[in-house]
DNA sequence: CTGCGTGCAAATATTTTGCAAATCG
DNA sequence: CGATTTGCAAAATATTTGCACGCAG
């Protein structure tokens, strides 16, 4: 199991006030931002990729404190279900990351571990086919399409 | 996580004849066809679906003997690398299925279970976006597909 | 008989949970 | 203050490994 690269990209979001904004939410919800949650914000939003629990462990507690495991596990579960992270499987494992507005997937490069997003759009005529031919209603989210990128294919 | 149920479709394989022909196959790389791995595959066969590590072990030691769990596990793995069983990610799980020679992918009812086996060409356009677009050469194995089936759609 | 494979037990890895103490609002 | 969160420790779950014995070929 190799550890994953990410592509970086840049982001519309500006991190301090996408955490100020969810500061608010969260006391608007009766929920608190506390020190350990703000660092694991900060995490997925410096690094604006998908990581496992235990990367985020990794980082967090390299970066200073000592948050325990439990609690990172705590914390993804929980902004995974108040919509702040999403969760996707990669190869097995579990990853997360900022929860987008637009649905997209990923293109992993089994060579070099690349990951690219992908618009969702592109699997518009896949949906529409399941349901025509399979009366399927596909729920296409966080899909991962392995294969090789136009650097390791040629 | 719930238990899943599965799509059984009649196979034209015999499953005796695949047996012998797998310890025949077996045999000529200096492997052996002990009873252990005979119920493994045994299981593969007459369940014609896919199967994660716990379900096996289950199943087998519900039949008769009692084989351990490092067996299940190592048997599994086995027959990965020999190339007798696929495997893939089902829902974070790691499941394995008899390795049919045309790829094939699944369509799972995230209300009643239910897992349909997907033909390969639904992909081809797919793939052919993926390379013109993206210079990405996708490799499509076993992708999963959630949604509702038809029963549950309606 | 030879070495591949199994059972057993223990190690390792991953995730979850109970509970008392800390702390955010 | 009071409910939410955290840290800690222990449990639950999942998978791997070492080793002596058993058995298929």
């Amino acid at each position: 199991m190799g550890n994953l690269t990410h592509h970086h990209h840049h982001h519309p979001v500006d991190p301090e006030k996408f955490q100020a904004e969810l500061k608010d939410k969260l006391n608007s919800l009766g929920y608190r931002y506390t020190p350990q949650r703000q660092q694991i914000v900060g995490l997925f939003l410096s690094e604006e990729g998908h990581l496992t629990a235990k990367e985020v462990t990794e980082h967090v507690q390299q970066q200073s404190a000592s948050i325990d495991q439990a609690t990172i596990y705590r914390s993804l579960e929980f902004f995974y279900k108040i919509g702040v992270l999403s969760c996707s499987q990669m190869g097995g494992q579990t990853v997360y990351e900022i929860a987008h507005s637009v649905p997209h997937h990923h293109l992993v490069c089994t060579n070099c571990d690349t990951v690219m997003p992908l618009d969702d759009h592109h699997f518009d005529d896949l949906v529409a086919h399941l349901w025509q031919d399979h009366q399927f209603r596909a729920e296409l989210t966080h899909l991962t399409i392995s294969g090789l990128c136009g650097h390791c294919a040629n």
